[in-house]
DNA sequence: TTCCTTTATCGTATATTTACGATGAACGAT
DNA sequence: ATCGTTCATCGTAAATATACGATAAAGGAA
């Protein structure tokens, strides 16, 4: 939100729209891919996977992070990234508790609205 | 993406990614679950439920239109807002297949990881 | 200690997003 | 034809996001 404060909104809209804004660009798509589906943890491995520079990697790493999607654990100079499964199993929640609501709608047709 | 090119990404990244965006701003969430939950379809009706002007809806209206999530039919000056279902369905089948791939890898703890 | 590896952060440039008020376009009603 | 309503778009300002190279910090290895 550039000037619009998040009181402004419902606590869940504020929340749902946060995970989204973690997933909403494709390297963190593809990051969070890569760390469940390859057995690789380190910022470098993933640089290696993705067209992007370290630094923006670990930009993005961050990012997921900040939301708690993910998880990095220090090991010396390394940092062993991987999943976080409690919070994505929240977001998950909340995720599909929204398109429940969003789908279950009964008559959202504009033709039924119109009247 | 600012400087990078959406052809560096997969596809499925691509299109999830954009999906996230358009979800990535409360009021937009807001939006949705007022296109479904209240009888109402009009840029006005929802301008009075939210603390935003008209123009800046009109600017969230646009971009859950881009992805396609909902849908305008105009009706003289009037122009009534619905959800479109089929839209919104494939973006949660989507989302679905993404959840369910990264809850389901098996170790992720980084515990697993380091050796 | 001195190097090497790994990652985070800084500085910076550019693009995008968000927000508002003002204006214009479309159309029904008078 | 004029007015009122409704909405999109324009112009603009400010904040965020994205990307990169360069540098700093942290720790293992020599």
């Amino acid at each position: 939100m550039a000037v619009a404060k998040t009181e402004d909104f419902t606590q869940e809209a504020v929340y749902l729209a946060d995970v989204a804004k973690a997933l909403s660009h494709p390297a963190r798509i593809q990051i969070l891919k890569i760390l469940t589906e390859m057995d690789v943890c380190m910022c470098g491995d993933i640089v290696e996977l993705l067209p992007l520079a370290q630094s923006t990697v670990s930009q993005h790493l961050k990012e997921l992070k900040r939301v708690g999607l993910i998880q990095g654990d220090i090991e010396g100079p390394k940092v062993c990234y991987c999943i976080n499964s409690s919070s994505l199993r929240k977001a998950y929640e909340h995720i599909q508790k929204l398109f429940n609501q969003l789908t279950k709608g009964g008559s959202n047709s504009c033709e039924t609205k119109k009247k």
